[in-house]
RNA sequence: GCGGAUGUGGCGGAACUGGCAGACGCACCAGACUCAAAAUCUGGCGGUAGUGAUAUCGUGUGGGUUCGAGUCCCACCAUCCGCACCA
C-alpha cells in the first residue's frame, strides 16, 4: 500500500474489479429496492456537473441499500425520441438515428465515470423498435378503450418547433421547449383522455411521499372546483344558457352574463341590431395571441342585444360577449356578480352595469363598494336566503337548485385532454390506419411495431403535417379490417410517450411478449425512490401517473402509482445561470475527475449544498473533500497495522458517527453527511493522537460508512484493513446504544438569559446539585445579586434570574 | 394579482422537539518544515471597545410571546420559483 492516496490507480483498479464481480447481484432471498433516476435525453453536449448531482445521490442510496442487504435495481436508459434529438440532428445535418446513437455512446462513457452501480443489462432506449413496439401497443389499448380519439379543434401551435403542443407544454403561452410564443391553429389531432383520470390523479397524490410543492403543482394543474351549473332562460326564446359557478350563494347579485367569443350558439342569441358589432369583436378576439388574451387585464366586451332571466329572482339581465371568458372551461358562459368577483367588478365598472351587493362581511354595514368582496359573510338582498352564512349557502344552494329544477351540483377541472400527436419525424409513429370505409383502425397487435421509416428529409414542415406524409409508399397501405386501400397516420407521438412507462420496462427489458411480465413487475416495482429535477412536475410526472393508472385498469401492471417517493434535486448553476453551451458556462466533470478523482467529485457534489436547493458551482470547494480523503487515507494507513484497544471516548464518537451518518443518509441531507464525516474524523484523529492509534472496529466502521459515497477508496482501504471480501458485503454498521451513554456532559450556565460560562456535570446529577455547582462556577459574579428564579433544563442549561 | 420557498460571517452552509449561533468546508492571516516554492502540519478568523480577562451588539426589517427566539406568533421588505382572467 502506498502512503500516498493514488486515486487514479485505485479507481481504475476497482472499476475493473466491479465489472468482473458486481457488488449488486439479484438474489430473491433479499428484499428489493428500486432506485431510479429520470433517464437522460442523450444530448450532444454531454453531461455536466449538474447531471452528476442527482446521479450521485441515487447511487449513494443504491449502494447504501446494497450494504443494508437489499437487492437493488438501479438502471439507466435513454429518452432518445423527441424534439431535442431531432433539432440537434437538423442543426448538425446528421440523421437523428445516427446522432442519437453517437450521443448515447458519448454520454454512456461519461456515465461510467460516475461509477454508479447501473445494471447495463437492463438498459432501455425509447427509440429501439423492441421498446417502442410497446409504446405503440399502449396507444392501441387506449384507442380500444376509447381513451385515444381524434378531434378537430384550435390547438397550441409552436411556430418555431412547427408542431402542436399539449397544454402542459404551452403553460404561460410560451413553448416549453424553445420559449417561442404559442399561437392557435385549428387542426385535427389525436388526443388522450387524461381527464377521465382527473379525480384519481388528484386523490392519489395524498398517498405519495413527494414534496408538497410538486403535489400542489399537480393538484393546481388538475384544478378541481366544486360548484353548480345553473340555467338562465333567454328572454323571448325557448333557449337557455347554462353557466358554471363556484359561488351559487351570490346568485341574487348576478346582474349580467358574459359569453366567450367562441361560445357555441352565440349566433342565435345575438340580436340583428348587434350582429355586426359582435362579429367584429369575435374576429378581433380570434386574432389576438393567447399571451395577449392572458395578460391584457383591461376588460373589453360587447353587448349582444339579448337578455336572459336570473332564475332566482326573475330579473332580466343583459348578455354580453367578452374575451376574458374562456370557451373551453365550464360552459363558456359566466354569470357575473360584480359585487363579489374582481373581474366582473372591473367589467361592470367599465361598461356601467349595475352592482348589487349580496354578501356583507361580518360586523360591517352596507355601503357602496369600491372593490369586489370575495370573502365570507352574511347574505343580504337575496329574498329568502337573507341571513344565511355565504359559505354555508355555497354548499346548500346547488341542492336547492336541483330540487327546483333550475340547475345541478357539478364539478369542473382545469385539466384538459392531452394533445398527443406531433408533426415531427423523430418519434413513435401512431399505429393507426385511416380507411374511408372503416374509419380510424388500429394496426393489429401482431404487426407492431410500426417502424419509423427512413426518409430523405426529416425536417419539419409548415403544413401542419409530419414529414412522414411525404413518403407515399409508407403512407399507402391497406385497411386491416376490410382490405381496401387506406392511409397510415403520419403524425408521431410526443417526446413524453416513451418516458411515460420506461420505469416499467427496466424490470423486464428483453420481454417480447408483453411490456413487462407480471412477475418481474411484482418483484421490482413500483419505484421506491425516484430522483430527478423538478421541471417535469406537471409534464412527465403527471403523464407517467396517468399511464400507470391506465395500465393498472387493463390489468397490465399490479399497482396504480409508479413512484412512491420522489426526490427533486436542485439545479446547479454557474455564475448564476443555467449551464448551457450557448452561455459557455458548462462545467464538465471530466477534468475534475482527472484532477481529483471520481470519489472526490462524488463527495463534493453532495457537499455543495442541501440537495433539494439550487446552488452555484464553485470548483475551489472540491479541495476540501480532496484533502479530507487524503487525511482519511493517512489516518487508516498510520493506524491499521497497530490497532489499539478502543477507549470510551473513541467508542462514543464511533457510535455517534454511525448514528448520525445513518439518520442523515435516510433523510437524504447529504451535505450534512459529508460535514459529519469531516467533523467526526477530526475528533477521532485527536483521540488517536492521544492514545497512539485507533481500534480495528473504528477503522472498519469508518470505511464501511464511507463506501456508498466514495466507493473506490473505501474498497482499497477495506482490503488494506485485511479483508478479502468487498466492503459492500460487510453489512451496514449498527449503533451500540450502550456506548452512547455518557457519564458527564457539558452544559451552559446563563445569568438572566445571558451566557456566563459552561460546566461539566454528571449526567446523573440532581437539580439541586447542578444548581449548587453552577453557583460555585459563577462565584463572585453573583455577589450582591438576588436570585429570583432558578431554571434547570436537564442536560441542556442552567439559567439563574437575578435582580 | 394569487400561491409556495428562501433570507445566518468575505463565500458555501450547520444548528434535532425553543436551550452555549456560526459546526463542517472554502478563502484569508500567522507560525512550523523548506535554499525557495508547492504540498503538508499547527494556530487564528462575525462587528465594536479594551494590552487583557472581559463587555457589548449580532441570524432580512419592525413588533410580540418566553427565564431564554435563527427556531414560535403578527406585520412588512427583498430574492427566487410556480400559476396567471379557470368564474
Amino acid at each position: 500500500m502506498n502512503s500516498h492516496y493514488e486515486f487514479t490507480e485505485i479507481e481504475k483498479k476497482w472499476r475493473a474489479e466491479w465489472e468482473k464481480n458486481p457488488i449488486n447481484v439479484e438474489d430473491d432471498k433479499k428484499p428489493k429496492f428500486y432506485c431510479l433516476d429520470m433517464f437522460p435525453y442523450p444530448s450532444g453536449t454531454g453531461l455536466h456537473v449538474g447531471h452528476w448531482r442527482g446521479y450521485v445521490l441515487s447511487d449513494v442510496v443504491s449502494r447504501y441499500k446494497v450494504l443494508q442487504g437489499f437487492q437493488v435495481l438501479h438502471p439507466m436508459g435513454w429518452d432518445a425520441f423527441g424534439l431535442p434529438a431531432e433539432n440537434f440532428a437538423i442543426k448538425n445535418n446528421i440523421h437523428p438515428r445516427i446522432s442519437t446513437a453517437d450521443n448515447i455512446t458519448n454520454v454512456k462513457r461519461q456515465l461510467h465515470e460516475i461509477s454508479a452501480i447501473y445494471d447495463w443489462d437492463k438498459e432501455v432506449d425509447t427509440t429501439d423498435p423492441g421498446y417502442y413496439k410497446w409504446t405503440q401497443w399502449i396507444f392501441v389499448q387506449m384507442f380500444k378503450k376509447g381513451l385515444a380519439y381524434e378531434k378537430q379543434m384550435p390547438l397550441n401551435w409552436c411556430p418555431s418547433c412547427k408542431c402542436v403542443l399539449a397544454n402542459e407544454e404551452a403553460a404561460g403561452g410560451t413553448c416549453e421547449r424553445c420559449g417561442a410564443t404559442v399561437t392557435k391553429r385549428n387542426l385535427r389531432q389525436w388526443m388522450l383522455k387524461i381527464t377521465a383520470y382527473a379525480d384519481r390523479l388528484l386523490e392519489d397524490l395524498q398517498q405519495l411521499d413527494w414534496s408538497e410543492k410538486v403535489k400542489k403543482m399537480q393538484s393546481d394543474w388538475i384544478g378541481k372546483s366544486y360548484g353548480a351549473e345553473v340555467d338562465f332562460k333567454i328572454s323571448g326564446s325557448d333557449n337557455k344558457i347554462s353557466v358554471f359557478t363556484t359561488r351559487p350563494d351570490t346568485l341574487h347579485g348576478c346582474t349580467f352574463m358574459v359569453l366567450a367569443p367562441e361560445y357555441k350558439g352565440l349566433d342565435e342569441i345575438v340580436t340583428p341590431e348587434c350582429k355586426e358589432a359582435v362579429n367584429q369583436y369575435c374576429f378581433d378576439a380570434s386574432t389576438k395571441s393567447s399571451v395577449d388574451r392572458m395578460t391584457d387585464k383591461e376588460k373589453t366586451g360587447v353587448f349582444t342585444g339579448a337578455y336572459c332571466v336570473n332564475p332566482v329572482n326573475g330579473k332580466e339581465i343583459p348578455v354580453w360577449v367578452a374575451d376574458y371568458v374562456l370557451a373551453d372551461y365550464g360552459t363558456g358562459a359566466v354569470m357575473c356578480v360584480p359585487a363579489h368577483d374582481e373581474r366582473d367588478f372591473d367589467f361592470a365598472t367599465k361598461f356601467n352595469l349595475p352592482i348589487v351587493q349580496v354578501i356583507l362581511p361580518e360586523g360591517t354595514e352596507e355601503k357602496p363598494l369600491t372593490e369586489a368582496y370575495a370573502g365570507d359573510g352574511v347574505i343580504i338582498n337575496s329574498g329568502e336566503w337573507n341571513g344565511m352564512k355565504a359559505f354555508e349557502a355555497k354548499k346548500k344552494v346547488p341542492h336547492m337548485m336541483e330540487e327546483q329544477g333550475l340547475g345541478k351540483k357539478t364539478v369542473n377541472y382545469k385539466l384538459r385532454d392531452w394533445v398527443f400527436s406531433r408533426q415531427r419525424y423523430w418519434g413513435e409513429p401512431i399505429p393507426i390506419i385511416h380507411c374511408d370505409h372503416c374509419g380510424a383502425v388500429p394496426v393489429p397487435e401482431d404487426q407492431l411495431p410500426v417502424l419509423l421509416p427512413e426518409v430523405e428529409s426529416y425536417k419539419p414542415t409548415d403544413t401542419g403535417e409530419s414529414p412522414l406524409a411525404q413518403i407515399d409508399e409508407w403512407v399507402n397501405t391497406t385497411c386491416p379490417v376490410c382490405g381496401r386501400p387506406a392511409k397510415r397516420e403520419t403524425n408521431t407521438m410526443p417526446q413524453w410517450a416513451g418516458s411515460s412507462w420506461y420505469f416499467l420496462r427496466y424490470v423486464d427489458n428483453h420481454n417480447d411478449k408483453e411490456l413487462a411480465s407480471m412477475d418481474a413487475l411484482k418483484k421490482w416495482a413500483p419505484v421506491d425512490l425516484y430522483v430527478g429535477g423538478i421541471e417535469h412536475a406537471v409534464l412527465h410526472l403527471l403523464y407517467a401517473r396517468f399511464y400507470t393508472k391506465f395500465l393498472y385498469d387493463i390489468g397490465a401492471v399490479p399497482f396504480e402509482e409508479p413512484f412512491q417517493k420522489l426526490f427533486n434535486q436542485g439545479m446547479i448553476t454557474k455564475n448564476g445561470g443555467k449551464m448551457s453551451k450557448s452561455l459557455g458556462n458548462v462545467v464538465s466533470p471530466d477534468e475534475l475527475v482527472e484532477k481529483y478523482g471520481c470519489d472526490s467529485l462524488r463527495m463534493y457534489e453532495l457537499f455543495v449544498g442541501p440537495p433539494e436547493m439550487d446552488c452555484d458551482w464553485d470548483d475551489s470547494g472540491i479541495d476540501g473533500v480532496f484533502r479530507f480523503l487524503n487525511r482519511t487515507w493517512k489516518m487508516i494507513y498510520s493506524y491499521k497495522d497497530a490497532p489499539v484497544q478502543a477507549s470510551k471516548d473513541e467508542e462514543f464518537i464511533c457510535n455517534k458517527l454511525i448514528s448520525d451518518i445513518t439518520s442523515r443518509l435516510e433523510a437524504l441531507t447529504m451535505n450534512t453527511v459529508v460535514s459529519g464525516f469531516m467533523e467526526y474524523s477530526n475528533k477521532l484523529n485527536d483521540i488517536a493522537k492521544k492514545q497512539g492509534g485507533l481500534s480495528k472496529e473504528t477503522l472498519d466502521t469508518i470505511v464501511i460508512l464511507l463506501a456508498p459515497f466514495v466507493p473506490h477508496i473505501s474498497e482499497e482501504l477495506w482490503k488494506e484493513l485485511g479483508h478479502t471480501d468487498s466492503v459492500f458485503a460487510a453489512g451496514w454498521p449498527q449503533v451500540d446504544e450502550s456506548k452512547l451513554v455518557q457519564d458527564t456532559i457539558e452544559i451552559a450556565i446563563q445569568v438572566s438569559g445571558k451566557l456566563r460560562g459552561t460546566m461539566e456535570i454528571s449526567t446523573s446529577a440532581a437539580k439541586d446539585a447542578v444548581l449548587a455547582q453552577a453557583k460555585e462556577v459563577l462565584g463572585n459574579r453573583l455577589e450582591g445579586k438576588e436570585i429570583v428564579k432558578e431554571i434547570y433544563v436537564p442536560g441542556r442549561i442552567v439559567n439563574l434570574i437575578v435582580k
